[in-house]
DNA sequence: CACACTAGTTTCGTTTCGATACTATCCGTG
DNA sequence: CACGGATAGTATCGAAACGAAACTAGTGTG
C-alpha cells in the first residue's frame, strides 16, 4: 500500500495540518505553544482534572515535562498551586486573574474566528464529528480520551444541571461541559470493548 | 471576555488536540514527528510544489529548519536530489523507492482508521469542513494554503483529467489530486447531508 | 507493616527549532 | 549590460523542549 490516498488519509492530513497551523502568531505575551496549550487546558479542565498527571497525558507527554511546562507558568504568575484535595499527593493548579487576563491573547483565538466563519451546517458537522472522531481514536490507541460532559457516557441528565455516574454526583453548574480525565466517549458503534475507565499513565 | 466557552472554542480545542494526539506512536522506523511530516508532504505534492521553501510554507516553518528536516531524510535514503526546473536556485525532492516503502509505517495509519470507522455522514462532513476551514484560516492570515485540485478555485473540469488555470494547462493524472502551493479555496461550501440520514455503524 | 503503586518534582543529555548570516540565481530597470 | 533587489537553498549557533531516569512522599491492599 501506501501509494494510494483516500479521501480518508486526505482528512487525516488535514487534521495534522490545522493542528500544527493553528499554533498561530504569539503576539505580545511570549509564551511557547506548549504553555499556551497547558493554559488552555487549566483553563478548561474541571475540578479533579487541573492536575499535572491529567496535562502530561492530555498533552500526550511524561510527567516530568508537564511539570516544567507547568513550572514556567507558575513563575509567570499565570497558575496557582491549590492542593485542596483528599489525596495529599495530588496537587491542583487554577488559573490565576492575570492567568485569565493573558487567556485574552490566546493564539488560537485565530482558529476560532476560523471555524465562525464556516457555514453553520459544516461547523455543527465538526462539532459531532471531532468528539466522535477522538473518541476512536482512544479507543484504537487503548488511552484516556478528553472530552466534556455533553459526548461522555457517564453524564445523564439535561438541564441546568446533570448527573455524573463517574464521580456519583450531581455536577456543579461550573464544572458541566468542561475537560474530565475520566471522559468515555458515547460510541455510536457496537463494537465497543468493555471497561468503562481505562488509564494507563506510564 | 475569555471565561465564555463556545462550541467554537471547543472545536479548536479537539482540533489542537488531535492534531497533537495524531503524531503517534512510531513504530520501528525511527523518524521525528518533523521527518514524517515532511515524507508525506513530498509524497503528496505535486511536482512544483516539493521543494523546500513549499514544504516550509506548509510546515509553518522557516527555511532553514525545513532544510534540515530533508537533509535528514537525504541522509536516510527516502529522499533524492533532483533538480530538473528551469529555475536553477531550485530544488526538487523525491521519494526513493525506500522512502515509500517506509511511509507503509506512517503512524498517521491510526488516525486514518479512526477516521475511517467513523459514521459515513461524519466522515464526508469532514471531508467538506475541513478543507473549508484551511481556506478561511488561509483567508485570515492572508498566507499561502494548501489543497488538492478538487476544493481548488483554479481547478474545472472533472474526470480523469482536468485544467488548472494556474499552470494553465492540463493536468497530467498522476498531478491531480496532489498538494499545490498554488492552491486557492473554494470559499463558500455549505453542507448538504444527502436524504440519508446516518447514525448508524459500518 | 511490608509491598506495590501512583502523584509530583528534579536533573541531565539529546534533539529540535528559529534567528541569522551567507551564497547562488533570477528579474526588472535604467 | 550592469546593478540592485528579491528569492531559493544552505550552514551555524544558541535556546528551548522533550524524554528518560532517579527521587520523595502519600495511598492502599494483602
Amino acid at each position: 500500500m501506501g501509494s494510494k490516498v483516500t479521501s480518508t488519509d486526505e482528512i487525516a492530513e488535514l487534521l495534522v495540518y490545522l493542528g500544527r497551523a493553528a499554533r498561530g502568531v504569539d503576539t505580545g505575551s511570549n509564551l511557547t505553544s506548549a504553555q499556551w496549550t497547558a493554559l488552555r487546558f487549566f483553563a478548561r479542565a474541571n475540578g479533579i482534572s487541573r492536575t499535572p498527571s491529567a496535562f502530561a497525558s492530555f498533552h500526550a507527554t511524561t510527567r516530568g515535562t508537564a511539570s516544567q511546562t507547568i513550572k514556567s507558568l507558575l513563575a509567570k504568575g499565570y497558575l496557582a498551586r491549590c492542593d485542596a484535595a483528599d489525596d495529599k499527593r495530588s496537587v491542583r493548579y487554577d488559573l490565576t486573574d492575570a492567568g485569565t487576563q493573558v487567556m485574552c491573547g490566546d493564539p488560537l483565538r485565530e482558529l476560532s474566528d476560523a471555524i465562525h466563519r464556516l457555514d453553520a451546517g459544516l461547523k455543527s458537522a465538526l462539532r459531532l464529528a471531532l468528539p466522535a472522531l477522538v473518541g476512536q481514536l482512544a479507543d484504537i490507541r487503548d488511552t484516556v480520551a478528553f472530552g466534556t460532559c455533553a459526548d461522555c457516557r457517564h453524564f445523564s441528565g439535561g438541564g441546568a444541571t446533570g448527573y455524573c455516574a463517574c464521580v456519583a454526583a450531581e455536577l456543579a453548574p461550573a464544572d458541566l461541559g468542561r475537560l474530565c480525565i475520566s471522559f468515555a466517549a458515547i460510541q455510536d458503534r457496537t463494537l465497543v470493548l468493555g471497561g468503562a475507565d481505562k488509564r494507563k499513565t506510564t
